[in-house]
DNA sequence: TGCATTCACTACACGCCGTTCAGTTTGTGT
DNA sequence: ACACAAACTGAACGGCGTGTAGTGAATGCA
């Protein structure tokens, strides 16, 4: 029963602290990254500011979480939009993933900036942490799409002067478990894939784009479409 | 006489306006975007926060002006760059343009996350000043650079499904009066090429790269010519 | 059951910030 | 010499992150 109590404790603990991130992340998508105060969440609360400091040691500390939280959701979309296409249409598969991308950054504009933009002052991905594990399910994915193209690809890309070394060591690690093979020019195709997805993204939900573009998204799918085919993909009928 | 004290009252206004700006841009420097403050401005020039709201309305109207002033060193620099090599050289004034772009956000991070990310919570681009014209050069530049290739380009581009209206009033008349003959088409590709060197450039400047890719640059420099080449561009020998 | 400990939380303080405003200084134009 | 306008100060307001001392209740042990 001792262990039930403390289990209650616990429990009850947990549960502010996903109040705490709860409402953290409704002030962001209210007001975006800066709008995450750790004395307006507690207002929201009815607590003191001072009490967060029970649950998380510092704001960068408890922004650091939320990018983690908001970045697995952020592959998830993707993911589940990737693998909602069958696995022998790699076009399919890239398109889907680059569509899901758009679509959940224009949903949750503020949670892009959280991610990609500096909602910390100066701050850089730390090496471990949620956040890392999911930029690395991202690049795991991105490579996945790569190799599925790579057969028809490999032709048009030079695969010399690429080496493991280039990359991160656990990038590297898990891509050449996962898809014995595949050369290290392809992680670089992956990275500059990534790279189109997010320019035209980025300057979009940065409000660089709308001063001269009315249709972002034609332009975002037709980048999209020129990256499948110069990676050797013909996109199906639809 | 009258004319000259007043002239000279205006100088020395404008002369601390400019002092102002100078020393937001070093603190900018030193301490990312969010340490432009007032105060600690004030404090450099042993003033009071309260004196800078003679000069600038607000903090935001001083960080606009501030992006308007970076973005035109910008521009200007990447113009350079691209004037540097001859007019018929269309691969290399591109190449020479992008290279100059990740050269001058590498020695001036700071300035691009002023530029590109966002310096005021919130903030968009406003329609008139200084920035917006600052953009408008850079999107001329680029379709300039697409307008040269557009012999070799055209080819391989459906010019079809792009209207001007799909684009900035502003953007498409002096498009028109520049280049004409040229189709709205070749805006969408200046867009989607600036698209491509933005996206690897913000990921590499905001950390998100540096775990995964051990030389961005080569990443960088690939993509730029796999972009000249998808533009029909063959690279000179060098 | 009684008591000591631990935990969550409050209250307050410190120094930072942008912004406003009444008052003072300073330099100009007549 | 005087009046006036501009430049600037100093203090204040509210908001911020962050510490720290204290309070009260729940917990674990005798």
């Amino acid at each position: 029963m001792g262990n039930e109590t403390l289990n209650r404790r616990e429990r009850l603990r947990a549960e502010t602290a996903r109040e705490i991130r709860t409402i953290a992340l409704k002030l962001m998508g209210e007001g975006g990254p800066d709008a995450i105060s750790l004395r307006a969440i507690a207002r929201e609360m009815g607590m003191t500011a001072g009490a967060i400091y029970g649950y998380y040691a510092t704001r960068d500390d408890l922004v650091t979480t939320l990018i983690g939280e908001v970045y697995t959701d952020l592959v998830d979309t993707v993911e589940a939009a990737r693998d909602a296409r069958p696995a022998d249409d790699a076009a399919g598969r890239l398109l889907a993933w680059a569509e899901a991308l758009r679509t959940w950054a224009l949903a949750n504009p503020q949670g892009f900036r959280l991610i990609y933009g500096d909602a910390v002052p100066g701050y850089r991905p730390p090496e471990g942490g949620p956040g890392a594990l999911a930029r690395g399910r991202a690049c795991d994915g991105l490579v996945g799409l790569i190799a599925d193209a790579w057969p028809h690809a490999r032709a048009a890309h030079r695969h010399d002067r690429h080496q493991w070394s280039d990359f991160g060591e656990e990038l590297g690690a898990r891509v050449r478990a996962e898809h014995p093979g595949l050369p290290p020019a392809a992680i670089a195709l992956a990275l500059r894939a990534w790279g189109r997805m997010h320019g035209l993204l980025a300057l979009e939900l940065y409000g660089h784009l709308s001063p001269v573009a009315a249709d972002p998204g034609a332009l975002y799918r037709d980048e999209m479409l020129d990256l499948a085919g110069s990676l050797g993909l013909e996109p199906p009928a639809a």
